[in-house]
DNA sequence: TGTACATCAGTGAACGCGCGTTCACTGATGTAC
DNA sequence: TGTACATCAGTGAACGCGCGTTCACTGATGTAC
């Protein structure tokens, strides 16, 4: 449809130029420092050219947002799929997957999670792979490699751990005193399975005590979560 | 020392009425949005007071950050020790107390967790506070709550699970299908505990297989995580 | 206890710039005939 | 295959404002004598 390209700008695939540019800066340097004219400078192209492609920054964001996610949601099929077909074996390749796509994505990662695109939990292909999760652990617990019972705190649990080793990794927060994640990266997707099993074949411990004799939930907050408009 | 401190701001404690204003705003609106010349007005000053107080914004940022991680730190050392003295409950302590300060603060956790302050690892206090989870898993391996060998991996997983979920809370994630936070947050550190504990039970699966047949680390990154200067 | 003076913590106004966004324009591309 | 015209995707210049930061100033607080 189109030759060449030119130059590959100017006359080419610029929205997808722009939004290429902007995961590349965004995973350096954050979401703040995402910058319209700069960007469009990066690309060789005016400031005003982005916007015969997105109304404003916002839909930019959203733009990448979408994308990220269904790019997100095709790993973690893929490495399911790939994965032994046995339920602890799916589980922890979701978990890995999860954690390389935000090593691998970083701009991407950001803005899938970031105030807007999240607030209120995810949504369309956010949501979705939340399901996939979701469905790992269930297909864990009735191939008794789960505690039975309610799978939300199993979820929550391997969607946390893998979500928070993402984050921390993303954020920088990692390489110091040899917590090296490039090494331990693979190993808490399989260590969140592997401990589901053990919890599972010793009886498991997943039912929540109603009565809890500890803490209950947490104290008044400053504030409702409500990021950024 | 001071008396009524009038107004209490004005000729008081602007320092402090600053610092609390804007982990207000933070965790409210996310850090993008604080802005020196609201945070005056909010406090009832004009926009070159707080320069009184803090040399820029980046400053008065590095003062929550500091401060958050103390009263971080505090919290996590009272809720520990106010555990029974058992490894795991301990653990599970100091999971539930950094989920709880993260809902409580959001404002002083976003800022500790973000970019500059946490870039290439924690310091200082947040090291410490990283410190006692590390020691309590340890503590676990010792008294054969959790696996033995390198507590790396496992550290870093309970570290994960409590960040994650914290994350995930803050950014506003989580309220959806069931995922009520409020009703599964003090579930995480005890299923972090409880899992370690099977797995110890059980003979452990923490140890690294060396030649793992899965995935060999993520692909190469987009870019180092370096966050925003 | 009162006066002189230094200092501290505000005021209020202005500077300046980074950056999102707009706009009139123009050249290249695609379509009708 | 060529010509007329619409449209699409750029240019280049400007607008405007939010916001960090500066600065000369002033009134209140604390200290020396």
């Amino acid at each position: 449809m189109r030759r060449k390209a030119k130059t590959d700008y100017h006359h080419g695939s610029l929205r997808r130029a722009l939004i290429q540019a902007a995961v590349r800066v965004i995973g350096k340097r954050g979401i703040e420092a995402l910058n319209l004219r700069e960007l469009a400078a990066r690309v060789g192209v005016t400031p005003g050219a982005p916007y015969h492609h997105f109304p404003n920054r916002s839909e930019l964001l959203r733009a990448i947002a979408e994308e990220g996610f269904e790019k997100f949601g095709a790993l973690l099929i893929a490495e399911r799929d790939a994965a032994p077909a046995d339920a602890a074996a799916r589980l922890e390749a979701l978990g890995g997957a999860y954690v390389s796509f935000a090593v691998a994505h970083p701009g991407y990662f950001r803005v899938m999670f970031h105030g807007d695109a999240m607030a209120s939990g995810p949504t369309g292909p956010g949501l979705s792979a939340f399901h996939l999760l979701r469905d790992a652990v269930v297909a864990c617990q009735a191939a008794g490699a789960a505690p039975d019972g309610d799978p939300a705190p199993l979820a929550l649990t391997a969607w946390s751990a893998v979500h928070g080793l993402a984050t921390l990794w993303v954020d920088g927060a990692l390489p110091f005193e040899g917590m090296d994640p490039a090494r331990l990266a693979p190993e808490i997707g399989r260590m969140v399975a592997n401990m589901f099993a053990a919890m599972a074949r010793e009886g498991g411990v997943a039912e929540p005590a109603p009565g809890s004799p500890h803490r209950s939930g947490p104290g008044a907050p400053e504030s409702r979560p409500t990021p950024a408009r």
